[in-house]
DNA sequence: CTGTTAGCGCATTCAG
DNA sequence: CTGAATGCGCTAACAG
C-alpha cells in the first residue's frame, strides 16, 4: 500500500486546461501574463489548478530556455563554520530572488570538484560559487564561456575572466603577525592545513609581509607546520609537537582557523604548557563560541554572512547578464582576546 | 565583451552526432547503453562528444521521466552546528549515489517552509528530508501522496505515513534532568526557545519524565523559560534575570543547545554568577568548542553526521520504490563536563 | 482576449 | 548494431 499510494498523478497545465474548458497557452498565460487573461477566466483557471492538484513542472519550463531558479555552490567543507555561515548569506540573498542553492563539499579533493562543477553544469544551473580547491582556474573560466556564470568565493579575482567575492586574507595574515610582534614574539610558528588553498596561501603571504614591515626577517621569525588532518586532534597534536620541537622554541603559534587553535590549545595543554602564559596562540575566523573559549580566542574575524550575501548578489547580477565582472573585498579584523600576551 | 563571451554553444546530442557522423540515438544509445554500440563507433562518438563540448542536458533527461539527480532538505537553519553537520551527513550519502543537496533554511517561519517544499516539487526533486516547523504533518504526507518521497529529519515518525530518523529526544531531555537531579539539584529552570518544534517539546517532555520517575512533582521543580531570540545575547540575558528572579531561585538551568547555553554562561557572569558554582548550566548539542568553553560545559551529544547519513539512506530507499516506511532512532549520549556540580 | 502550432533536448519504441 | 520517428510539459510566436 506504502507503494501504490505514491503512483499518484501529479496534474499539469493540459489537466488544468480541460478542467477550466479552456487551452493549456491560457493556463499559460494566467500563470506568466496574469494581466493577459479577463478576470474571471483566470478565476476559472485558478480553481482548477487546485481543484486538480497542479504542480508547475520546471524542468520542462527550463528546457523551454526560462532560467533555472537553482544556484550551485562548490565548498571546501559546508560543515566548517565559515563556510556554514558563508552558505546562509549565500541562501538567503537567493531567496529574494525566488531561487535555491545546491551545497557541495569537496573537502579540497579536487575530482570532487570537477565532478560537482559538471553536474551542476548539466543541471543547467543559474550560475556557480565556487571556493576553488586548485589555482588553476581554466577549468572555471571555461566553464563560465560555456554560458553558465561563476563567482569565485573566498578567492582572489584571477585576472578579469570571473567575479569574486572574498575577505582580504592577505590583510588578515598582515593583522595577525602584526599583533604577535607588536606583542614582542619573535619565534612564531605558523600552524597551516597540508594542502593549500588560496585564501591560506593567501593568509602566509600577509604573515610574511607583516614581517617584513616590521624590518625583521621572515625566515628567523617564521616557521610554517603542516597539519595533515586539521580536524583531527591527533593529527595536531603530532604538529604540535614539532613546533615544540624547533630550536630555538616559538613563542606563539598562528592558527589557520579556530577550530585547529582550539585543539592546538588543548594539545599544549596536556603537554603542561598552558596559553597565553606558556604559548600564545591566535585563531582564525571569530567563530561562534571563539569568545567563551579557555582562554578566549584572540582571533580574526570575517564578515561571513554578509561575504555570502555578496557573493550571491553578484552571482545574480552576472546572470541577468551583462554586466561587468567585479571584485567584492571584505576587510578582516582583528580581535583581541585572552589567548596572547607579550612575550 | 564579457557578455559575448557567454553566448557560447553548449552543444548537445545533435552536434555530436553531426561531429560523428551518426545519428542522435546512437549518441543515445553510447551514453545509456554503451554495450549495444560497436566499439569503435563509440571511440568515434567519444571524441566526437569533448570535440564538440558535449554536455548533457538533465532537464531534458528529467523531462522524458528520468528520475532528477538532486534531493531538497528543509531545515531550521543550516548555520547552526546541529544541522551544518546533519545536513554534511546526507551529503555525502547522497554524493555516493550521484545526487546533489539543495539546502533551504525556514527559520522555524511555516510560510518559507511552504514555499521552498513547493518549489522543490516543482523541481521534480528525488525526495525530501524536513525537519517540519509545525506538528501538522498533512502537507508533507500529502507531498509523499503526490510522489515526492519525503521523510522527516528530527522528528518522530508520525503513524506510519513518512519515513523518520532522529535522536530520541525524550530520552536526550531525560538524560538531562536525571543528571542534574543526581547532582542535588530540585529547582531547575527549561530554557527554551520561543517556538515549538517537535524535538523541543520532545525533550521538555522527556524532562518531565525523569522529574516524575525520580518521585518528584514536575510542576515544583521544572519551570520552562522562553527566550524569544536564542541567537541574540540581549533575548538571552533577559530570560536570565527572568530565571533569576524567580522564586525559589533554580540551582540549575537545562538549555535546549549549546550556543543558548553559552550565552546563558555569559549573562551569568556578568550577573556576578559564576558556573558551576553559582548556577549549575547543562547544554544540549555537544558541539566541536563544548569541551573546551570555560567551564567546559556538561551537555547531551547527538550523532548528527550519522543521523544526516541515515536519512538520506532512507530517502534513497523510499526513491528506489517499493519498501515500507522505516524509523531510524538514534540514542542521545549525556556528556558530562565542568559545567553542571551538586548543589 | 483566447486557441493553434511548433519545438526545447533527450530517451525510446520500432524498422532496417 | 544503427537510424527515423514520437512525445515528455511547457512557452512563445502568431491567428482568430
Amino acid at each position: 500500500m506504502s507503494v501504490e499510494s505514491r503512483v499518484a498523478t501529479r496534474s499539469g497545465m493540459r489537466q488544468v486546461a480541460a478542467a477550466a474548458g479552456v487551452s493549456v497557452s491560457t493556463v499559460s498565460n494566467v500563470l506568466n501574463n496574469p494581466d493577459r487573461v479577463a478576470t474571471d477566466t483566470r478565476r476559472r483557471v485558478e480553481d482548477a489548478m487546485d481543484r486538480v492538484g497542479f504542480v508547475r513542472n520546471r524542468a520542462a519550463r527550463q528546457l523551454r530556455g526560462m532560467p533555472s531558479a537553482v544556484v550551485g555552490c562548490v565548498l571546501l567543507d559546508s560543515a566548517n563554520l565559515f563556510f556554514a555561515e558563508t552558505a546562509r548569506g549565500i541562501e538567503d540573498r537567493l531567496a529574494e530572488a525566488g531561487c535555491m542553492l545546491v551545497v557541495c563539499s569537496t573537502d579540497v579533493r579536487a575530482e570532487r570538484e570537477r565532478d560537482y562543477l559538471r553536474m551542476l553544469e548539466e543541471h543547467g544551473v543559474r550560475g556557480i560559487l565556487v571556493s576553488p580547491v586548485s589555482t588553476r582556474l581554466d577549468e572555471l573560466t571555461r566553464l563560465g564561456q560555456r554560458g553558465t556564470p561563476v563567482v569565485l568565493l573566498d578567492h582572489p579575482q584571477a585576472g578579469l575572466d570571473l567575479c569574486a567575492a572574498s575577505v582580504d586574507n592577505v590583510r588578515g595574515g598582515q593583522l595577525a603577525v602584526e599583533h604577535l610582534l607588536s606583542l614582542g614574539h619573535r619565534r612564531i610558528a605558523d600552524v597551516r592545513a597540508a594542502f593549500d588553498v588560496r585564501s591560506l596561501a593567501d593568509r602566509g603571504r600577509g604573515a610574511v609581509d607583516g614581517v617584513v614591515a616590521a624590518g625583521l626577517d621572515p625566515a628567523e621569525v617564521l616557521t610554517t607546520v603542516r597539519v595533515a588532518a586539521p580536524t583531527s586532534d591527533r593529527s595536531v597534536a603530532e604538529a604540535v609537537d614539532r613546533v615544540l620541537a624547533l630550536d630555538p622554541r616559538p613563542t606563539a603559534v598562528l592558527c589557520f582557523n579556530d577550530d585547529t587553535a582550539l585543539r592546538v590549545v588543548r594539545a599544549l595543554h596536556q603537554r603542561g604548557i598552558g596559553v597565553p602564559d606558556g604559548m600564545s596562540v591566535i585563531g582564525y575566523d571569530d567563530v561562534r563560541f571563539a569568545a567563551e573559549l579557555a582562554p578566549p580566542l584572540t582571533t580574526i574575524r570575517q564578515p561571513t554572512y554578509r561575504l555570502g550575501r555578496a557573493a550571491a548578489e553578484l552571482l545574480l547580477a552576472e546572470a541577468d547578464g551583462g554586466h561587468l565582472h567585479q571584485e567584492v573585498l571584505f576587510r578582516p579584523e582583528l580581535i583581541v582576546r585572552g589567548s596572547t600576551r607579550p612575550v
